[in-house]
DNA sequence: TACCAGGTAAAAA
DNA sequence: TTTTTACATGGT
């Protein structure tokens, strides 16, 4: 086994600890968070890596420790490629400086990024991968999505063996275009899922569909349509993928029945509200609405008040 | 048991 | 053009 450290430093604040809260229930061959250690295995171009993070820092000093682990001899080109990955996988560059301004408007926002400071959103490494998700996750209770998202990286990712461990990384997109029907299948998708994610999966391995090419978008509204007009890709589909692929804090997921259930809580003492209202309360959010979003999901999640 | 859960596309009206 | 329906599975 190779080892390899390097040292990261997150723009402040960051709170690794909260960040890291919903990892705990992850899966130990995936990506979970336990004793004050984030584990994922990551492809880098030419090899599979498993990361260690742990924190060094203070929030408004945030320093990370990173261990990278491979089967294969490690190169600087590998290491600086894992820190740039790493980097977008938490999110580190990001200012919440001008998010926190801005939640300034809203007292009850500013409530919650109070008790979350230093939160921030993670990022899956590919758009691909957030995009298949997103499609598992349609219409259906997001307990019983994961647990078909985990067979389906366990079925169709590739393997990281060290020592006696097996860390599996997220299937690339000729593996899911290649993947066996009946197989898919048998991760819990409907008939109409698993054709989508084969589908998209092999136009974009033939390279007839360019997700990274939406990172250059000037447009978040543009992505989004392009997006919806693919096959099994709707618009709750399109915003989703944005928000936890590419850093596109203006988008929001006002039709997600989830979001409105949550945002009931907080502004309408849990009356039902429609995805306009939702539009509405999210309004002073401008352009950081997707992010305070995701606080409040946070928020709900730990069981905090407004 | 029936119905719902962070939807979507195709069929029917 | 608008409304209804099928779809997978686990929890209530």
């Amino acid at each position: 086994m190779f080892v390899k450290e390097l040292r990261l430093n997150p723009v402040s604040p960051f709170n690794f600890n909260l960040s890291m809260q919903i990892f705990k229930s992850g899966d130990r061959q995936i990506r979970v968070y336990e004793n004050g250690v984030f584990r994922q295995a990551v492809r880098l171009s030419d090899k599979l890596v498993l990361v260690e993070l742990e924190s060094a820092g203070t929030v408004e000093l945030p320093l990370l420790l990173a261990q990278l682990k491979t089967d294969r001899e490690f190169t600087s080109a590998d290491a600086k490629e894992a820190a740039t990955i790493i980097t977008r996988l938490l999110n580190l560059d990001l200012d919440l400086t001008a998010f926190y301004a801005t939640a300034k408007r809203d007292e009850t926002l500013e409530g919650v990024t109070k008790q979350l400071w230093g939160l921030r959103s993670p990022t899956t490494q590919t758009i691909h991968e957030a995009l298949m998700d997103s499609i598992v996750e349609q219409q259906i209770s997001l307990k019983i999505a994961n647990t078909m998202e985990r067979r389906i990286i366990k079925n169709f990712g590739e393997a990281l063996m060290l020592g006696e461990d097996v860390y599996y990384a997220y299937p690339t997109p000729a593996a899911l275009a290649n993947a066996d029907a009946d197989k898919l299948r048998g991760c819990g998708l409907s008939q109409r899922k698993a054709e989508y994610m084969r589908q998209i999966s092999a136009l974009i391995a033939e390279g007839k569909l360019d997700l990274e090419k939406f990172r250059s978008y000037d447009s978040t509204e543009r992505i989004i349509s392009e997006l919806d007009a693919v096959r099994g890709i709707g618009k709750w589909t399109a915003e989703l993928t944005i928000i936890r692929s590419l850093q596109r804090w203006d988008a929001l997921p006002a039709d997600d029945i989830g979001l409105r259930r949550i945002l009931s809580h907080f502004y309408r003492g849990g009356e039902k509200i429609t995805s306009e209202e939702a539009k509405k309360i999210a309004e002073p959010w401008g352009r950081w609405r997707g992010l305070a979003a995701y606080y409040f999901v946070v928020a709900e999640l730990m069981g905090l008040d407004g």
